[in-house]
DNA sequence: ATAGAAAGCGGACCACAGTCCGTTTAGTCC
DNA sequence: GGACTAAACGGACTGTGGTCCGCTTTCTAT
């Protein structure tokens, strides 16, 4: 008589109903294929819901839009990498001193991010990247340079050293300008130490949020 | 007898028609005024075409795509904004100081990056963008690094400086992590501060191609 | 087992970017 | 002025992202 026992347990997740969990799994799996068999640019949205056998609209009810269903094509490959920066070996997992980490996560990030490109590009400003991927890094990043001890505003600095990291910048660098990779990591490994090596700004008041 | 006459006035423009000079200007102001008066999002090519009376093929003809349209209404700004800061009143103009043309330019690309944040975005990678803008600031930052005196790899600095002013980066801080502008352009006074205070690396033998 | 309800499903449908090609027009040369 | 050519034009057409809504499936409660 109470719909509340309607409800999903305890008001937490949605819960997913097992039919459309399998066709996520589906989803996934054509849309992986496609990329992989394709290139990106062939993984439409009908493309990907014949492939795995179901209607249009089922695509759109998983993943909101195709930047949504490209960004969690990029989810397993983002997961992996940060099992690697939170427990692989050193200097990009813990063990190393916290500035060669910082350095390793620049050349780290630089890779997959020029690897993964177009699909990067692909899943735009949508969902999980937003999450996931950019503030996993950032979150990364402030945590080094507070053990590395860096002073001034941590969280912008954070960005600053982001920024050039971004897909969007390396593929700028690498494809048009043309210049070796190995000078844009020089050109990291040069940036962070400037950025750490400085002295503190004249009033350090603002702390992280 | 012989076809060379027909080829344009010693091979330079491939000279604009009357015709075609005309239906520029008229979807340029069309294209305007739609994204004035009712946002970047309602500029379509059938609704420009149709306001300035020409028919869809043609936009396409002047203006490759959608995103070489909005690069061509950027354009229009840039060009304003470039002229004062090649010649407009210090600091951003010359006159001051190179490190205080530097900060200005940092302020001063940021206001209008996230003036224009819409248009930018959907004029993407195209045309006139990736060549007058960031070229332009590339270029003005790479002089302003040399007359401070800074050492390294100038280009890559450049880049690194420029990364954080993009406007992908700027709508993040601004939208998302709900950063006050102040705070932002703070950051950027400390960042450029801490990359060109820093000692030069060890080995300097880069040099700018 | 069965009924009821919410969640899921599918594919027709729409809007818009971008292409194509037969027709028209602006210049040029005699 | 008239003929000729290359450029420009226009709008029908296509492909793809995204929406909508009536039908189906799963799950729960009895």
């Amino acid at each position: 008589m109470d719909g509340l026992r309607l409800l999903p347990l305890l008001d937490g997740a949605p819960v997913e109903r097992s039919d459309a969990a399998r066709n996520r799994e589906a989803l996934l799996a054509a849309a992986q294929e496609l990329v992989s068999r394709c290139g990106v640019e062939a993984v439409t949205m009908d493309a990907v819901a014949a492939r795995a056998g179901v209607g249009k609209g089922t695509v759109y009810r998983r993943f909101e839009s195709r930047e949504g269903l490209m960004a969690a094509l990029l989810n397993h490959s983002e997961t992996a990498w940060q099992a690697s920066v939170l427990s692989g070996p050193p200097p990009l997992g813990p063990g190393a001193p916290p500035l060669e980490r910082l350095l390793a996560f620049g050349h780290s990030r630089m890779e997959t991010n020029l690897l993964h490109g177009d699909l990067i590009q692909a899943a735009g400003h949508s969902g999980a990247r937003a999450f996931a991927a950019v503030s996993f890094a950032a979150m990364h990043v402030r945590y080094l340079l507070n053990e590395i001890g860096v002073c001034g505003d941590i969280p912008i600095l954070t960005t600053a050293l982001l920024a050039p990291l971004e897909q969007v910048i390396l593929q700028q660098q690498t494809h048009i300008e043309q210049l070796p990779l190995d000078r844009i990591r020089r050109g990291w490994d040069d940036l962070v130490r400037r950025v750490v090596t400085a002295d503190p700004p004249d009033s350090v008041d603002v702390v992280a949020p």
